[in-house]
DNA sequence: AATATTTAAGTTGTGCACAATTGAATTGTG
DNA sequence: CACAATTCAATTGTGCACAACTTAAATATT
């Protein structure tokens, strides 16, 4: 890595593998991916929503979530129906396998905490801080003009 | 999001992906993708290498390497080489487009830096400092023991 | 009302990320 | 030397992440 600027970026991305891989281990025995996980904490927290909504919060699009939420189905965590007033909506909902699954993952989020090796809630606000600016800051940089193609 | 801890996880996992496309966004004239881009800059950086210490730089196995260095390598940047001593090791070359490839992108670790709205060197390296305590730290959660499967 | 625009979800295709396996070459050990 | 174990890269298969497109339905406009 030559530069501080793309050190910031790798380990920005090494960070984030890492934890995935974490997630990955521990969600193993119910055959859950972090994503998969994701979904599922923002219906268990927010209860059921359509797909749009999910999209939102995670900032996910259809061409992921689509299959996804297809085998969150095929797992029978989660059921998915059109909406009776507008039928491009497709709600989704959880099952109470889906339901129960909340009380049997409740030790994963102490075991990442530990995991992320913050000493304490002080330092995790300030990280949670400093990358929610980086992420909105980001959003910013996409092409206000042409690059030059050399 | 819950739970503070699923929350940073999230943040990390958000702001990499948002770093990621504003690299895709940035590298779009040149049809790099960003890991595309971080081998190039390990190999502009730290000269030829076999594939296994990029591997070992960038964590990344020969199961997404392979393919990826067989599209570097098409689109002209590097070269492969099978080792003359062992012939198990395969040598990555720059080739001269490859190599004059880092001046025409030297312009995007500025653009990146700016998009991370880090407002000095301190934060970059404060933050540089907790990623990799969470990078390495997260490596030792892979399961100690076996987890209930209820 | 007829047409155009917008919105929601799904589909297709590309490229990682990673687990698991394969195959070939090298090294280690008896 | 023989053969077991290890190493390196590639391959196969799954599941995101995302761009581009399609289809159907709802809303807006004339």
């Amino acid at each position: 890595m030559a530069i501080v600027d793309d050190m910031v970026c790798f380990s920005l991305y090494s960070a984030s593998r890492a934890t995935t891989r974490a997630y990955t281990e521990l969600l193993a025995p119910w055959q859950l991916t972090y994503t998969q996980y994701l979904v599922l904490v923002s219906l268990w927290t927010e209860g059921d929503k359509p797909v749009r909504e999910i999209g939102e919060m995670l900032q996910l699009d259809s061409g992921t979530l689509s299959p996804l939420l297809r085998r969150l189905e095929q797992k029978g965590f989660i059921e998915r129906r059109r909406d009776g007033q507008d039928s491009r909506v497709v709600n989704v909902s959880l099952t109470p396998a889906g339901t129960s699954l909340r009380k049997d993952l409740a030790h994963i989020p102490a075991q990442i905490a530990c995991g992320t090796g913050l000493p304490d809630m002080e330092s995790a606000k300030a990280l949670l801080a400093t990358l929610h600016r980086i992420t909105t800051s980001m959003q910013g940089i996409p092409a206000p003009e042409q690059p030059s193609r050399k």
